[in-house]
DNA sequence: TACTTGACATTTT
DNA sequence: AAAAATGCCAAGT
């Protein structure tokens, strides 16, 4: 495992701050790899940063997570839109933060 | 070594 | 609008 990229995902991470939210393809693509590298390390490392403020392209997180995130998301001030028949996800509109690569 | 699976995204049916 | 197909990279079986 390249522990180098999973620093610099988790990095990224953290730069985020809270009442806000990035993408697992912002930072895909911010370190240069697939979105799945970074899904991959959230699974492995996401419990050691606030995976809560990384969600999927559609603003929502896998249904795991759905209401610990809805959660925090209340607690953070995130905006979230409630999506009919589904779980909440975050208004990227509003709260899409993208952490800069300033290495 | 080959196939399947995974905290995903984008494009085409 | 919803579902399927394709691309992507790494790990597990």
């Amino acid at each position: 495992m390249d522990e180098e990229y999973v620093e610099a995902v988790l990095r990224l991470v953290e730069q985020v701050p809270p009442g806000r939210a990035t993408t697992y393809g912002a930072i895909g693509d911010l370190v240069g790899s697939g979105p799945r590298l970074v899904g991959r390390v959230m699974s492995q490392f996401g419990d050691a940063v606030c995976w809560w403020r990384v969600v999927r392209a559609d603003g929502s997180t896998p249904d795991f997570l759905a209401e610990r995130a809805g959660a925090r998301w209340q607690a953070e001030g995130t905006p979230v839109r409630a999506r009919p028949g589904r779980s909440c996800a975050v208004d990227l509109v509003r709260c899409l933060h993208v952490p800069q690569v300033t290495d």
